[in-house]
DNA sequence: TACACCTCTGAATCTTCCA
DNA sequence: CTGGAAGATTCAGAGGTGT
């Protein structure tokens, strides 16, 4: 399936106003940052209500370049669509004020803080580590998904998943059996997300290499969009910079909508999501870090495992300490988005100029043949199957099987 | 040596305004929040009712409310002080324009995020978990102690341990001795500290709870004073409350004057401060980390599988998030120098209060029984190997058998 | 529509029990 | 008796329900 990705050159007010209204599902605003002092003061007597118009601002021009554009995109969200508006903390007041003024204090949801270490500075003060994103929505009925996190460590999550009630003097006690044993209150998922996030900034050396200063981590902004909106829905991103928003959101399969004043921001977005070893280049960006990550992935499978590990070999992950009947043995984790025959072709790839070796593949997902299948005798790579794919097939709750499967450690030639 | 402690029951209006000027060296202001909403409480032994209501008719009569009261504090405060202003997410912006009106956009220091943990609820959207506290200096030269955090796990002590000086570039290297080894630059104090606090909330079951709505935890206190005060000065808490800014101002050696309008407040603030209270807990003195006692090698284990850790019961690892047979499913890693049957009784003994529920052990050593076994039917605990040790049944070079073994899964009644 | 009351929740303590 | 492990308890939001 296919999802567009719209990017236009321009001041996002002209081309808000041309656009349909109620078209966008989210609205990620993350506009340049005022970066002088903004002085305001208030009316000295009280005796009229706040609203952004009774702030003078130095510099009356930011308050007023917000509010016409945050007018415009209201204007553009659909019914149950939300605008999450990232701000620095020179401007954040003024910012919330003219959200009020148009969506309304009723449809303010939540004061997001995201949460970063950094660089220490010499400043005399506290050390600025946070950074505020408004989130409103148009009406109540706004879409929403809940994600869920870990319990505090303190949590006595065996224990409050038993079943409460009320006793006679109305004081909460735990719900009993005729017999004396506890009930359980059925599983859990996790204690809802709460409104700070703690996500990593960049670190200064990816920054430099983007060129951007303001760059977003696409970790914050794909909890954004899956928080927010569904497959198929419209993200609008007005000042989308390098187009952080739009790469996530084209990862996330939503359609996406990018206007930058600049045009180099809008070729290099372009670029960026249209040349597929550009887009692939985006993993660039998330860092080496972000690769060494998913190579550490790999590996935590191999816990418990005597093996070395490869990394200059992207079909092998590692060499077993112990020789398999008197050869070498290679080792590959499945990877989360790749089939088993994939798996197994890209160790049998990087293993055919390495002479006679025994190949071993570690399968992770629910694709793992029959036990069933005569391959066994036939096979030269030894599939066996990770802790969590066992238990799953016990379980019997995936999806891609009538019966339960049994995987069990199997001999397959593809 | 003593420290006074004043108290005085009146609205902190009228009370500002006979005060000295320049004579406080730190203000903290919690003022009852702007929120539509009667707060009312008693305390353990029922012998006292407290409640407010924080009800404005508009946002303007609460600007107004706040404006009048801030000005006065500005008086107060001397040349060195500062002030910290509590709020809720609800009227933070409003005070913001306040207080950048009285002290000027200039003075403005940080923005405090007080970070918690707190029970959850239904809320569509995200769970609120933080406050903000405004800081604002009277001048310039304004008091403030540095406080240093520790430095994160991910960052290189030994690096920054190193000194630097200027090359004949004027670019920063690390020094060197002639023979090339680094230098270390003394010892490092830690990250300064920032502006995010991570605090845990005053728990229900806190001992230090005295009854009163919105009362804070000490330790938010203790950081303010600290913060901006020496030993000796001033401190002015002008909606004292129950007297938490007081017995901490006492604790550290702080003079300090308490302002309510209620005079069951101020009773209760007396008698505070003659047995102060504060919660000794674990999560306080030795942070979240405490909690974290499982031993890590078994969450190694549980990679790839859906669980939530279980951190408050020896016997069990997790808790899986899917239910098994409309069962919860809790589970339990075999320890390094743990027998099966050990494993399954240790798991067995912590779920036997728990009711109804399924039993998951990931085996890891080669003790797996014979899949020849009729154990199978008559059993209550699934038995999964981890994936180290399906693969080490596979090459057979286990010392413990003759012939490899071949595990799986397997029901197991010990 | 307004409001009183009930239900559900989980963080972190207090309390008990057992080895 | 003592210390630690695990069960019991509290209470503030938010939604739901009934009058």
């Amino acid at each position: 399936m296919g999802v567009n990705a719209k990017t236009y050159t321009g001041d996002c007010l002209n081309l808000l106003m041309d656009m349909p209204p109620e078209s966008v599902d989210l609205i990620y605003v993350d506009p340049p940052f005022f970066t002088q002092k903004v002085h305001s003061s208030v009316t000295r007597d009280g005796s009229q209500a706040f609203s952004f118009r009774d702030i003078w601002i130095n510099d009356n021009s930011y308050a007023d370049f917000v509010y016409q554009r945050i007018a415009r995109m209201h204007d553009v969200l659909s019914g149950t669509g939300s605008i999450f508006f990232h701000c620095d903390k020179s401007a954040s007041h003024i910012v919330r004020l003219i959200l009020d003024s148009v969506f309304s204090t009723e449809n303010f949801r939540s004061e997001i803080v995201w949460h970063f270490k950094r660089w220490s500075n010499s400043k005399k003060g506290l050390l600025s580590a946070h950074q505020t994103i408004f989130f409103y929505s148009k009406t109540d009925d706004f879409k929403f998904n809940t994600f869920y996190q870990e319990y505090s460590p303190s949590t006595n999550i065996d224990q409050i998943m038993q079943k409460r009630v009320r006793d006679d003097r109305n004081k909460s006690v735990y719900a009993r059996t005729d017999d004396g044993a506890v009930i359980s209150n059925g599983s859990k998922k996790g204690v809802p997300l709460s409104d700070v996030w703690e996500i990593p900034f960049l670190n200064p050396k990816a920054k430099e290499r983007v060129g951007y200063p303001t760059q977003k981590p696409v970790r914050l902004l794909n909890q954004i969009i899956k928080l927010a909106t569904d497959e198929g829905d419209v993200v609008l991103d007005p000042f989308c910079g390098s187009g952080t928003t739009l790469v996530a959101a084209q990862l996330l399969k939503r359609h996406s909508i990018g206007i930058d004043i600049s045009s180099e921001a809008i070729k290099l977005t372009k670029d960026r999501l249209q040349d597929p070893i550009v887009t692939s280049s985006v993993l660039l960006e998330k860092g080496a870090k972000a690769y060494r990550q998913y190579a550490k992935d790999a590996s935590k499978h191999l816990v418990g495992i005597d093996y070395l590990p490869v990394h200059r070999n992207k079909g092998i992950d590692g060499l077993l300490k112990q020789e398999v009947n008197n050869l070498p043995a290679f080792v590959r984790v499945q990877r989360d988005c790749e089939a088993l025959h994939e798996t197994i072709a890209a160790i049998k790839k990087s293993t055919k100029d390495k002479g006679a070796c025994c190949l071993v593949v570690i399968a992770t997902l629910n694709d793992f043949p029959d036990q069933g299948s005569d391959r066994h005798s036939s096979s030269d790579v030894l599939v066996i199957p990770s802790t969590a794919l066992s238990l799953s097939a016990h379980l019997g709750g995936d999806p891609n099987g009538g019966r339960p499967q049994r995987p069990e450690a199997a001999y397959l030639d593809i």
